[in-house]
Order: structure tokens, then sequence, then C-alpha cells
DNA sequence: ACCTGAACACCGTTCAAGT
DNA sequence: ACCTGAACACCGTTCAAGT
């Protein structure tokens, strides 16, 4: 029984197909999806995602292997948006690699701060070996790689250190990963996860990756200058 | 009835105490920890706490309002413990504010990976609003005055550019923080977790942030050189 | 004051049975 | 091939009842 007057889209039987919708495994998938954004991540219940797509709770079974195997699929999922929306970020950044690679450093933290229950299921021991589901794996290492490959195009134009791309990369990532994780839960200081602050936040930690927390070498300690 | 031969220390009953032991709630707690550490944040149950304890799975409700009570108490010893192992880190350190300052960055991810579900629970959304636990917040933020306060020693010797030292200390914390998380999540390279590894890894992340990913200003691009 | 035992409303998962 | 309904072994939480 439907508990009330939920809006529930595209709810069409189309009787050539098997009982309900010929494709249960996506109306699950996005389901899961929207349910983690409203409940919370330790709120989605195998149960009462299929009670949404209208199936038995018994049904899920058909199509996932287990509650893991959805949360993986919800996983995936989030790790390729976060990749589009970085690119987005580069592309909007222009051709300097620098830019590029700050922008793609700020996206990050935005997506996570955005999403913060689907970037905890990313990230988080509900999936507890990613190596079981290899398509995960692999957009989780695609996300990386964005940054490691933004990392290579400084270091060509000289703005970035030398050594192995993704051995330089790993700070940065370690970096925006820390802020995004501490300001979803609610240790940074980003009153209400409010966007400018967000924004200006993940700003100042990418220029601090870059520059470092260093007195700048050849500054008096008392006159700080501008770089050029 | 107890499972099988199970371990379980200090079994006093004393009958001069009302029911099993004077300070059941002290017990919790403990047993708490152990078994997050051995099952894993999501395994601890409140049920398995109580019997470990040896009494009714409705007594603790006797001295936790709830789970989440419980789970806040445990995280503000977490908290405590990592202060703890910082402070004693900064005093093998040494002297040097920039050594202190990285020994504390280096001892705050050799916490969370020697104890990877209790820093979970320190920071996972378990604990909804941390407000609701001014002892746990309180704990929490002495672990962030820490790196502060140490940010402040090295702007005093002008080893770190000037700001505000907990403006200028956040950078820091998103860096230690961020590796802790990739690492225990399995993302980032620190095979096995082994303990060389980690330690390694953490030194190269307190110099990155300390250095920056820059190439050293006046250094050529193909010729680099130490700092003075 | 502190604990027990039964009870309630949930879970994830399985499995025979239906179409 | 895909879904249902009942069933099982768990949860967290509550509450009357015991000492």
């Amino acid at each position: 029984v439907p508990p009330a007057g939920e809006r529930r889209p595209r709810r069409r039987p189309d009787p050539k197909q098997g009982y309900h919708h010929g494709n249960l495994k996506a109306a699950l998938l996005e389901g899961a999806i929207a349910l983690i954004a409203t409940r919370g991540a330790d709120g989605l219940t195998l149960r009462e995602v299929a009670q949404r797509a209208g199936v038995s709770h018994a049904a899920p079974y058909r199509h996932f292997k287990d509650k893991t195997a959805l949360l993986a699929a919800v996983a995936e999922e989030g790790f390729r948006e976060m990749c589009r929306e970085m690119a987005a970020a580069a592309t909007v950044a222009g051709a300097n690699p620098l830019d590029r690679f700050k922008a793609i450093g700020v996206a990050y933290v935005r997506f996570a701060v955005a999403h913060p229950s689907h970037f905890r299921i990313m990230f988080g021991p509900e999936i507890p070996d990613r190596s079981v589901f290899p398509s995960l794996a692999t957009a989780a290492w695609a996300a990386f790689e964005m940054l490691g490959d933004a990392i290579s195009d400084c270091q060509r134009t000289g703005a970035v250190r030398e050594g192995d791309p993704l051995r330089v990369a790993l700070p940065a990532w370690a970096i925006v990963h820390g802020l995004a994780a501490l300001v979803i839960d609610g240790q940074a200081p980003a009153a209400g996860h409010d966007a400018r602050t967000v924004e200006s936040l993940a700003q100042e930690i990418t220029t601090a990756i870059y520059q470092g927390l260093a007195r700048p070498s050849g500054a008096a300690p008392r006159s700080r200058k501008g770089r050029a």
C-alpha cells in the first residue's frame, strides 16, 4: 500500500514488458539516489527503494545481488557525475593549466557539499571491498586521474614542481577531499554549507596547496608582497 | 546465554553494588570501542555491547539515552586519545615549531590508520548533530586547536606566513584529514596500511602543504635545488 | 536506582510459489 | 524470466515488572 500522496515519476505499466516496467534496475538505482539525497546514507532502505518503485521488497534481488551491490551502483554513478562536473569546470576555467587545476579542485568540493550523502557512499565503508565492483573502481580512478592530468599539464608549463604526476597530485587530492569531508561533517566553519562560503574556502585551499604555507622566500617577516 | 568461550575482562559481581558491577557505563563504553575495532563501525550493535557486558539488551538505556549517545561517548574518547598522541608526538619532535607541526600532522594520520573505525565515528554522520553533545564538540575542537597552536608558533618564528592562525591551519587540517580518509577508505595507495608507507606518505603530505606544489621561485624549470 | 523480559516496528535476505 | 508473499534472524527502542 503506497503511504500517501507521494509523487512518483513515469509509472507507465506497459503490459508488453514483464510485470511492471522494463527497466526496474534503472528505476531502483534512480530511486536509491533520490532517497539518499533526502534521507541520508544511513536512511537508505532496500525495502523503501522497492516500495517507491512499486514492487515488492524482494524484487530488487532480481537485479542486485544485495544492498551493497546497489550502493556500489550508486557510488559509481556518483563518480561519473563528479567527473562530468569537474570536466565542465575545467572547460569554463579556460586554457591555463593552473586555472584548470584549481577549478577541478573547487568542483570536487562543490560536488561533495551539494551531494553529501552521495559523496559519503562513494568513499565510505558501506562498500567494504571496491575490487568486487570493477566498474566502480574504474570510475573512482578516473576522478583521481583528472587531478593527475591537470598536475601533469601544470608541470609541462613549469607551474608545478617536477616528479611523478600521481605522486604530486596526491597532496592536492588529499586537501580537497579533506576540506570536503570536514565541511559536510560540520567540522569546517562553513555555516549552513552556504555556496559562496564553500566556494571561497575551496579557493583558499587550492591556493594553499599550490603556494604552500611557508613564508614566501625573500619576503621580510613583516611585509608580505604578492607574487609575480 | 553467552555464545561460547569469549574472554570477558574483570567480571567481579561485587554484591554491594546494584546488580552486576558498579560502573556499567564505563564497561559499555569500553566494550563498544573494542567491538568497533573488530567489527567495524557498522557492525556495532547495542545488543551485542550489552551482551558482552553481561547485561540484558535493555540495560544500556539506563546509562545512554540511545545508540547515538553511546557513539558520541565513543567519539569523544577518540578525540581525547588522538590529542594525547598528537601531544606526545610534538614532545618527541622537540622545540622547533615546524618540526612539531609536522609531527602533529603525522600523528593525526597515524591515529586514523591505527583506528579506522573509531576515526570514522569521530567524524561520520552516525552522530548527526554534534551540538547535542557539548563535551564531544569541545574534545573535537581541542584537536583542531592543537594544529592551530602549532601554526601560531610557526608564525612567531617566521616559518609560516602571517594571517589568522585558525584560517591558516585549515588547509593543514584538511590535508592530513584528507590523506587519513583516503588511506582508510582504500583510495590512497598505502598497501595494507603498512605503517612505514603511511608514515612516509604523511611526511610527504605535511611537507607538501608547507612548501606548496609550485616550482620553487628562482629555480630553473629543469634543475631543482634544495632550499636554504 | 538499576536491571529484566516481553513486545513492537522495523531491517536484509531467502525461497517456494505464482504468471 | 521476473515478481510476490511468507518466513527467518536480526535490529533499536519502549515499558511494565521485578529486586
